[in-house]
DNA sequence: TTACTTTAATAATGTACACTTTTCAAAGTG
DNA sequence: CACTTTGAAAAGTGTACATTATTAAAGTAA
C-alpha cells in the first residue's frame, strides 16, 4: 500500500503544460474540410509539400532584437507562368528563397526607416504613408533619391543639379522642383533604396 | 387499430430507392481531409470551381466571405509624424528598430513572394519587378488586389464585383478589366499584403 | 390513368470525439 | 544540484456517426 502510494507520487497539477499550439506537421492549425476523391492524390501530394515547407523555415515571433540578430525567415518566391488547376507552392515554382532583411538592409548599422507623407513622389512609386528603407552610407549623388530636413522638415525628393544649384525634384506635375538656395538650411539623411508600400 | 394499419400500409421494400452515387455537388464521392487553416480559403475557391464544372450554375460572388482576421497596424518609426518641424539628429528619433520580416509578414506559413510584371497595376502601387508578398491566409474579398493564376498564368488584378460576376480589375486605364466567365480556370492564390519597390 | 403523398433506402455532409502525440512542470533520485 | 521519471495538459489526427438530402417505390384519391 505504501509502496503503491509512493510509487504514484509523482502526480499532481502540470498547468503551463501541454501540446504547443502550431505544433502540426504545417506549423499551424489545421481544419478537416470534405473534398472530391479526385482530388485526393494532388492534395496529398501538395500537404507533403507545404510539410516540407514549414520544417525548412522554424520561425520565432519571440524575437525583439536589433535588426542583425533577426532571425533568418527564407520564404519561397515564385515567378512566371503556373500550371493550370491547383495552386501549389511546389517546389518546381519556387525561384529562390528570400529573406526580406537581406534583401532589403545591405548595412544595418547605416540604414534606417522613414514613413513617407505626402504625394509629392508618386511619380516614383513613393504613396503616402509608405515606409521608405534609407541608406546613409550611400553618397547622394544626382538621380538619386534623397530623404533630406530642409529648413527642418523632413522631405524626400529626387536630387539633380542644374548649372551650380542644387535642385529638389518632385516627382508630380502638381508639385513645384524646390531649387536649395544660400540661406537655407539642407541637410541630407540618406538615400532611398527601397519602398515598401502597404496595398 | 385497423385504421392504424391502414395508414402503416404504405411500408415494404424499395429495393433501388435511395440518393444517387455521384450526386454530389462535385458529380462524385467526397472524402474528408485534414489540411492546414491557411489553406482553406484557396481550397473552398478551388472547390467551387470543381462545382461549376459539374454543373452549369453562374458564378456566386457572395462564397467570398467577409475577412476574419483583424487587420494589423504597422507601428510606427518615429515619435509622432515626421512632418514640418523636423529636429536633426536621426537616431533620437527612432522609436525602435524593425525587422522587416515581422513588419511585412504575419503567417510565415501562409506567405510567399511573387515578382510582378507588367504595368497594369501601376495605379496600385505595383511596378513591374516589383516584389509582393502574398498571404493566403487572408480570404479574398471584394477590393482586395489579389494574385491569381488565370487560365494558368499569374497575375496580379483587383478583386471586383459587377451585378453577379467576379472582375479583375486593372489599375490602368490602358489596360483592360477580365470579367470572370463560366469556363475560365481561375484559382485565388492570395491576398497582396505589401508591395516593395527598388527605386 | 394521373397526380399527389407517404415511406424506405441510400448517399452526402459536416462535426464531434476518441485516440494519439507532444510538451513541460513536478516529483523523485543520488 | 543536476539529472531522470512521471503523468497532466493541451493540441493534433483521423474516423465514426448523426443528420440531411435525394430518390424510387408503394399507396391513395380524383
Amino acid at each position: 500500500m505504501t509502496l503503491i502510494t509512493h510509487q504514484n507520487a509523482r502526480g499532481g497539477a502540470r498547468s503551463g503544460a501541454g501540446r504547443k499550439k502550431g505544433s502540426s506537421v504545417y506549423g499551424e492549425t489545421t481544419q478537416v474540410i470534405r473534398v472530391p476523391e479526385s482530388m485526393i492524390p494532388e492534395l496529398k501530394n501538395l500537404l507533403q509539400q507545404r510539410q516540407r515547407q514549414s520544417q525548412q523555415t522554424p520561425v520565432s515571433f519571440e524575437t525583439f532584437r536589433p535588426d542583425r540578430d533577426a532571425p533568418k525567415t527564407a520564404l519561397p518566391l515564385f515567378s512566371g507562368k503556373v500550371a493550370a488547376g491547383f495552386p501549389s507552392p511546389a517546389d518546381d515554382y519556387i525561384e529562390k528563397t528570400l529573406d526580406l532583411n537581406e534583401l532589403l538592409v545591405q548595412r544595418p548599422a547605416a540604414t534606417f526607416f522613414v514613413r513617407a507623407e505626402g504625394e509629392s513622389m508618386l511619380g516614383a512609386g513613393i504613396h503616402p504613408n509608405d515606409i521608405l528603407v534609407v541608406d546613409r552610407s550611400l553618397e547622394p549623388v544626382t538621380g538619386k533619391i534623397i530623404i533630406c530636413a530642409l529648413n527642418g522638415e523632413l522631405t524626400v525628393k529626387r536630387l539633380k543639379s542644374e548649372r551650380d544649384v542644387i535642385v529638389l525634384g518632385a516627382e508630380n506635375p502638381a508639385y513645384p522642383d524646390i531649387v536649395v538656395q544660400d540661406g537655407m538650411d539642407m541637410v541630407i539623411w540618406g538615400v532611398v533604396t527601397n519602398v515598401i508600400h502597404s496595398v
